[in-house]
DNA sequence: CTGAAAGCGCTTACAG
DNA sequence: CTGAAAGCGCTTACAG
């Protein structure tokens, strides 16, 4: 590998010089400075991140924590994260996260290469990797949901609102028996928008909301989504904790049940992802701001690896509701 | 941050003796061992990867490229990629992988962390990350799909034969007008599993197959689907690129053209993603055994890496017919 | 603006 | 088996 000696000799510099070319703020002539990059690119030399880091105490590399659920939303954001921290100047590390407890001994391996921050996008997501972050004092901001009894910064919908507008919109729609089916991983998102949901519900109906408990696989969720289709006073309007539920909801209505959407059973998801939009669903939705979740975990979590300072902060932004075809 | 210095103050050891305590394969009584672990424990040490890169000149950092196309499938696929790389002792870097040209100078920064190998999980990937790597002596496997004109190791399906035998199944199964749906990207996997459709239907209808390029999005793909439904002498029988073209095909059919499926039109697609196993769908497909590839991409790489050698492999294996309800 | 030197936290011959 | 020392490739006071 080409140094910065190599190109210290190259351009009759001293290798100090040529570091403070490549250190943004550094004080060198226009002249030294054209004259170590043209020397740079004739050796196509790259500063060593490793060794740049040793010195700095920062490594620039962001630890991802995503979810390992078939989640058929979060290649994208993926995507937008790991390219938005690019441009910033950051690269992600990825973070293997595994639910089972004899796993969790990979963590630890992770700290060795110093990440300067968490984004954790995980929804399952206990209190291990929070107490090694805090023990090496790394930041982390949580994305789009966040955990129980966890204390960080994070960027989420606006859960409770969403879960309000969920129960008006049935309401108008003409619903008479409201349900909420979810699936069984906890999270104080999901509670929020139940919460949200129900309150309206008590409001507008007088009584409680139904509640499912369920998975959040398809196919894990099918027999219980089933099993409540076929009760006599089943719900006839159902907001459903995601879209992913939502569709399997549908699903098992038509092709188990032979019920017609939205006549028989309207239904209301939520992310708002591809298939919400699939001619086949047509899938009326609150639309989650995936992409300025995103830009705002970044934004959170950079301002608080550049400021020093552990001061949280806690983001919700609203959702939007797409009205298509499943409910009236 | 706490050093091998502080261990070895508390151990009472020299530094050098608690790095070797760290080091695979160092010699070191069981005695000193013990004494150290429990000194790092105390102290909740990890050895600083960087500064280790540093002298062996390996970061244990690979370089995972993948595409940012909406893709259902990929995120168990990186799921699974970045823990086995875990498993085995390194750890994954995301190469946001920019398909518009403007975008291709953040490739190389990402470079100045010098990893140790590159898996290429996307499809359009052009020549500038192949010259860099060569460059720089780097590795770099292709998983799963293999781009025209390139020239390194792959794991891929054997898209051939599965090509082969879709035109078999198709023939079997009745149909008269057999096509072929693919995207627009065009890579060296889908070539050949066009040829082995071809040469086959060539084989056994005397004529070449039907052949429709669309997008690999479902949204974009849909109004060229539906032109060529209109037509009079539709094809039968489609053979889809992906699983997603499969079902932008279906819901066409039924939602814009009354096409009862089979009947009317039988449908075989590629990939074997969840949604294929949807009671909407239950689509007749090839499944890609996605978990071998990774696998076996891994391992081809981390060979290439211990044995130092720029010998390539080059593997194939076999697709399985999963048979549903898409077809007769 | 620039050079010489110390130091970041490790690994690894080299002695003993 | 273990310690002292050199070196990996940078950055950053410190002088000039």
């Amino acid at each position: 590998m080409v140094t910065s000696r190599d190109v210290a000799k190259l351009a009759g510099v001293s290798q100090s010089t040529v570091s403070r070319v490549f250190v943004e703020g550094s004080s060198c002539s226009e002249k030294t400075k054209t004259k170590v990059m043209q020397a740079a690119k004739a050796l196509n030399y790259r500063p060593n991140s490793f060794a740049r880091s040793l010195t700095t105490q920062e490594s620039r590399l962001i630890g991802l924590v995503f979810p390992d659920a078939e989640y058929p939303l979060h290649m994208k954001t993926l995507q937008l994260l790991s390219s938005t921290l690019q441009a910033r100047g950051y690269s992600a590390v990825l973070i293997p996260w595994q639910y089972d407890d004899h796993n969790q001994h990979s963590i630890p391996n992770i700290f060795n290469y110093r990440v300067d921050g968490v984004i954790a996008a995980s929804a399952q997501f206990n209190n291990h990797l929070y107490e090694e972050c805090q023990q090496f004092s790394i930041p982390i901001v949580q994305f789009a949901r966040v955990a129980h009894n966890s204390n960080s910064s994070f960027a989420i919908s606006d859960n409770y609102n969403a879960g309000k507008m969920a129960a008006e919109k049935l309401k108008t729609a003409g619903v008479k028996r409201p349900a909420y089916l979810t699936g069984n991983i906890p999270t104080l998102t999901n509670s929020e928008r139940w919460r949200g949901f129900n309150d309206t519900v008590l409001q507008l109906y007088g009584h409680a909301a139904g509640l499912l408990e369920t998975n959040y696989d398809y196919e894990q969720a099918l027999p219980l989504i089933s099993q409540m289709l076929d009760q006599a006073n089943r719900p006839d309007g159902i907001f459903c904790s995601t879209d992913l539920l939502a569709i399997a909801l549908i699903d098992s209505a038509r092709h188990q049940h032979q019920l017609r959407i939205p006549d028989d059973l309207q239904v209301l998801g939520f992310d708002d992802i591809p298939q919400a939009a699939w001619l086949n669903y047509q899938l009326t939705t609150f639309k989650q701001d995936f992409e300025r979740l995103a830009l705002e975990s970044i934004n959170i979590l950079l301002a608080q690896l550049s400021q020093q300072t552990s001061h949280q902060t806690q983001l919700m932004i609203p959702v939007q509701l797409i009205e298509r075809s499943t409910t009236r």
